[in-house]
RNA sequence: GCGGCCUUAGCUCAGUGGUAGAGCAGCGGGCUUUUAACCCGUCGGUCGUCGGUUCGACCCCGACAGGCCGCACCA
């Protein structure tokens, strides 16, 4: 009998039992559901088993389960139908736990450290919070065209603006993009927010939530990837764009600031898989050699700062140089992990932002952000200086599991629709 | 969205230009036993779909669908 995860043998005797109740229990078939009481004994080989004195049938199975010894390797059906992969592949059931574990463990974390746990909509008249294109539906009761969000980030600062000074949201995003072994449409964030903070204390705490929920889930701070070793515990190094860029690629994007020139230096520098003349700005361009050439060098924890100003519409300016935002990206595997900022709390500034993103997207940017005047004016009523962090639930769950492809800890991924 | 590869029984997989096989599962019976797999018997597939080539196709060609990998988009 398996229940829960785990095996155990019943022993059913004819004599014990008699032989009509023997009879009806060889009716019995793999899969069906059973309930049984005896006595716990262990056999002569050892096998702890249950003398069983009673038992009943409680449900039926009508298809026949994947085989038990050859498993379930189809990806196709382990995915369509993951509840045959969770009964049939203990790995499958593992990471299916291991992700819970995850998640309860960052709120856990966070609700040590009095952040205040809240829901934001999912269904916003106006999309904003992150460099992307959103799925749009329609309230039919209100004739209202709305989106599913692409980041909670506008509505978890009104929540900072009124006065919660610590909130954070666990929930899923929505993005119309591809898919791929790092994306899926839909996919859990971790969202914080935090007054009087600024975007190292938001490192601080991306390595606390990291290395604690590695040691409380694992027991330990390092993990395995790709047969390296991945050590997660703080401090985690803090490296600076431009350096990683002319480091990987040797092109210096402070002398080639604008986009002909750094068109041409990146043509000459033959960066791998970035396209001829694909991007409309200087800013795209930047983000675009990273991905290719530096991203997947990141393999350590590592924290990449300093972000140009156009790249990021929402966070506040470098103290030392205006060109640059006080930002940070977390990668750990070559994967961006969380991205994080002072976040801007000047309104006149935020429509600036707003307005080059305007812009950009008449530039051909599709994935600018729009204008959203609510926000600016509940910006206008005050916002204190707030540090905020958004992490990528599955993705550190493949790198707490070792998993290689977001599916595998994602429980349901998206596929396309069968229509058999 | 683009390119390459894949799609044979419930599951895991063989296979050949002449109209398909194994193991497990299932079903019928036997055995009260073990550590995936006991014994005997038995059922089971219009070989992803639709077209084409051919005397004849699961095998060759094309389209389509789904999947995987890569690219693009991106967290």
């Amino acid at each position: 009998m398996q229940g829960d995860g785990a095996r155990l043998q019943i022993w059913l005797k004819r004599d014990q039992v008699g032989p009509e109740r023997y009879d009806e229990f060889k009716l019995y078939e793999t899969g069906d559901f059973m309930w049984a009481r005896g006595v716990l004994i262990r056999t002569k080989k050892g096998e702890l088993s249950v003398d069983v004195s009673d038992f009943g049938f409680l449900s039926k199975a009508y298809r026949p389960l994947p085989d038990k010894w050859a498993g379930l390797h189809d990806v196709e059906t382990r995915y369509r139908q993951r509840y045959l992969d969770l009964l049939v592949n203990p790995q499958s059931r593992e990471l299916a736990v291991t992700r819970s574990r995850v998640v309860a463990s960052l709120r856990d974390l966070l609700n040590e450290r009095g952040y205040l746990e809240v829901e934001t909509p999912i269904l916003q008249p106006i999309y904003g919070g992150a460099h992307a294109r959103p799925f749009t539906t329609t309230h039919h009761a209100y004739g209202q065209n709305l989106y599913l969000r692409i980041s909670f980030e506008l509505y978890l600062k009104r929540l900072i603006i009124g006065g919660l000074d610590r909130v954070y949201e666990i929930g899923r995003d929505f993005r119309n993009e591809g898919v791929s072994k790092k994306h899926n449409p839909e996919f859990s964030m971790l969202e914080v927010y935090q007054a009087y903070a600024d975007y190292r204390d938001m490192m601080d705490l991306m390595e606390a939530l990291v290395s604690e929920t590695a040691t409380r889930v694992l027991g330990g701070t390092q993990v395995e990837r790709d047969g390296e070793t991945i050590e997660l515990a703080p401090p985690w190094p803090r490296r600076s764009m431009a350096e990683l860029i002319e480091e990987n690629t040797g092109i210096n994007i402070e002398l080639a600031a604008d986009l002909e020139s750094l068109r041409a230096a990146t043509d000459e520098a033959g960066v791998e898989g970035v396209e001829p003349g694909d991007v409309p700005s200087w800013a795209l361009l930047v983000d675009d050699v990273f991905s290719k050439a530096v991203e997947p060098t990141l393999v350590q924890p590592c924290f990449v700062v300093d972000y140009p100003l156009d790249l990021s519409p929402l966070a506040k300016k470098s103290a030392e140089n205006p060109q640059l935002v006080e930002r940070f990206e977390a990668f750990i595997g070559g994967m961006e992990i969380a991205n994080a900022f002072s976040e801007l709390n000047d309104p006149d500034d935020q429509r600036e932002r707003f307005l080059a993103q305007a812009e950009a997207g008449r530039l051909g940017d599709a994935e600018a952000h729009p204008i959203d005047e609510e926000f600016l004016r509940a910006l206008e009523y005050g916002m204190p200086p707030t540090g905020g962090l958004g992490l990528g639930i599955g993705r550190l769950t493949m790198i707490v599991t070792g998993a290689s492809h977001l599916r595998e800890v994602k429980i349901f991924p998206h596929l396309r629709p069968r229509d058999d």
